[in-house]
DNA sequence: GCCTATTGTCTCATTTTATGACAATAATCC
DNA sequence: GGATTATTGTCATAAAATGAGACAATAGGC
């Protein structure tokens, strides 16, 4: 939302992303709270007249997390109209002394285009915008009440994340470029809230081709080092 | 579109829907053609601004076909900013003499939500609105040129149909209430493009345990009948 | 050099899917 | 009414995928 007063958007339609990342351990996302209002919520935003949704959703990332080339794939867009909460919104503007006339669009119905984001957990310095106090990760069965509709929209993109995430082998932009078997199993484990079976996990990939094996990882722990892959 | 001057309308967002029909042999989706123009198109309106999203194509739906209680999917929301088209737009609304100043917000920049419906052929009387000439099922491979990425609309709602089509088990909407194992084969096999085996097909069903039997059904030919079946 | 935890790879059992075989049957033709 | 024909429901066997465990090969600790 930098610099709203210069821009002109798209009235009614906002964008919400739920970004996803991984710890090692959990499945986190990035959740944001507006300045003196302890209101959390998904980093989003608005798109501009002549900006395409998916260029507006990659800059709101960008902002975010500092990183370009993002996975991002479009999920869903919610469209009810008691999704609209102008008591929220309104609370947000008044703490930013923002409460104006030409702002009072933000006040009306919208319809919010779901996006989600996988990254890579360790590149990221969370950042937050002008509006925000402070951007953190939340594991996923931790998350605060957020407002309006965006508890929603987290289970429909973890819902949307799951069924994808074999079917489109998504799961290795969680990590970062060389990882090894195990933390691959464990980033499936963590998404899919299930322990796999470490032999057949392993099997599974290697049949599918899409890994190119590298050197050793030496952890300096006194086990039998594992092979690192990235994505062919 | 119907009434649309005593209508208010969400600025810069339309729907637009791929309805699936199954004539017993290929599949087939509905287009209308604008009075007047050449101009053919999917069949979509505008969200009302006390109206959600959903509500908006299952009216446009049961405008088009008659039908309530259709299976309708939202799949996907084009927001590009090529993908406008004004010059196209405002031939049809010339040739319906309502190319006036308050339908000019018609020429502007559009997203649309892509929603699929499934419907049962037969029970089908497609009716046009009044901005188009005629409305008419197409062979899923005789389509004709359409208007903007409607073409590009309908590739991306086939690919959802069909990644959807066993792990949802939505098939069945494109057939009458009851229908034989060789009537649900023929919808698998017209929507996937492929030949399927039929005592694999047949095995697979039943042990889904979705499918209800019911009395065999006598078609007069010289062979055994078959079972008829609903969905549980 | 022995111990420990983890990894890569096998083996064998179990389950699922592919492929073909076959009897049952509804109408037709003599 | 009995032989004929096309299709259906179901079974039998082969092939493929997955589950579950065994085991040898390390990398470092002691």
């Amino acid at each position: 939302m930098k610099g709203l007063e210069n821009r002109s958007f798209i009235p009614n339609l906002s964008f919400d992303c739920v970004i996803f990342g991984f710890n090692g351990k959990l499945l986190k996302i990035l959740i944001l709270e507006y300045q003196n209002t302890g209101v959390y919520a998904l980093p989003g935003g608005f798109i501009e007249i002549d900006q395409s949704i998916d260029d507006a959703a990659k800059q709101g990332v960008k902002e975010r997390t500092g990183l370009d080339n993002v996975y991002l794939d479009q999920f869903y867009i919610f469209g009810n109209v008691d999704r609209a909460d102008p008591e929220h919104m309104e609370r947000i503007l008044t703490a930013n002394n923002d409460n104006t006339k030409e702002n009072s669009w933000m006040l009306e119905r919208f319809n919010t285009v779901g996006y989600y984001a996988l990254i890579n957990y360790e590149e990221v310095t969370p950042t937050p915008d002008e509006y925000s106090d402070s951007i953190k990760w939340y594991a996923i069965d931790e998350l605060p009440k957020l407002m309006m509709d965006h508890n929603n929209i987290v289970e429909k993109a973890l819902q949307v994340l799951r069924s994808n995430l074999s079917e489109k082998l998504i799961g290795m932009n969680l990590l970062p470029s060389k990882f090894t078997m195990k933390q691959l199993q464990m980033v499936f484990e963590a998404v899919l809230d299930q322990k796999l079976r470490r032999t057949t996990f392993q099997r599974k990939m290697l049949s599918l081709d899409i890994l190119e094996r590298h050197e050793k990882l030496f952890q300096g722990k006194a086990h039998k080092a594992p092979y690192q892959y990235s994505f062919k």
